[in-house]
DNA sequence: GCCAAAGATTGGACTTTGTCTAATCCCCGG
DNA sequence: CCGGGGATTAGACAAAGTCCAATCTTTGGC
């Protein structure tokens, strides 16, 4: 589930990103680890050796990879949104206790009785959570 | 789907939740529309006529409601918490434009495919978000 | 009905997450 | 090698929500 800088340089511009120090070095923090990370933890992340991303910088790169495609926001938590490197349909279990979010593989999950949309609109997605805790 | 004051007292206590001026006018803005509301919107409604009501009563209250059960939370926008006092199994369309919430009766959808929890976990409750927009 | 204790409410300070801005920096094409 | 457009930055700012200590209500026992 790693990626060789190369690799990632391709990832980014086939999604039209220009490759930059801080883009590669933020992509590479999500792209090696399937976890569920949160921007703090991102930044925190980045600069582990050598602090050389800015805040701004990391969210403008976590909102531009949305936008592009990259990345997926997950919101379960309302203190913060969880960036989400899968974007292939798939859902959440999120327990409420340690607020740890796991993959549902979407195949394993089916949703029958979808109502219909009201004229014009378009379905942009369907998340579903599964909230679970400790007995 | 308005209630009088005594409907109101009696849902309270039914909670286990002692009666008091706010949180019958709480109670009463969130029970008297079908709408899906945000702390701030219900700061302003509750305080529409005579200024009675502080943002952190507000707060305490609709936590309160939630741990009771009286309402629910609905997690969709990240910038803010939805409530819904409608506590029984249903689901949401999004509308990501204009932020609008809308309910879909749970029996319309069904899931199937729930993965096995883990040990000692239970579910609290399954979340469906379909996300729509403008085409 | 009255009183004290338990519980509720309050303003305002505070925290956290995220955005904005204007200045600076860097990288690429010519 | 140079100029300009895009990227990055620090720090100010905004919004949602929490916390606290002081004050005010409710309520149950008499």
């Amino acid at each position: 589930m790693s990626y060789s800088r190369h690799q990632l340089i391709a990832l980014l511009r086939k999604h039209g990103i220009a490759p930059t120090h801080q883009r590669l070095e933020i992509a590479n923090v999500l792209f090696s680890r399937c976890e569920h990370l949160a921007a703090d933890q991102i930044l925190t992340l980045v600069n582990e050796r050598h602090a050389e991303t800015s805040k701004a910088t990391v969210y403008n790169t976590l909102n531009l990879f949305r936008d592009c495609g990259l990345i997926r926001e997950v919101i379960v938590d309302p203190k913060r949104v969880f960036y989400d490197p899968n974007t292939q349909p798939h859902h959440h279990l999120y327990n409420v206790d340690t607020g740890e979010i796991t993959d549902i593989p979407a195949d394993d999950l089916t949703v029958s009785g979808m109502p219909e949309l009201p004229p014009g609109m378009v379905t942009e997605g369907v998340d579903i959570v599964v909230r679970i805790r400790a007995l």
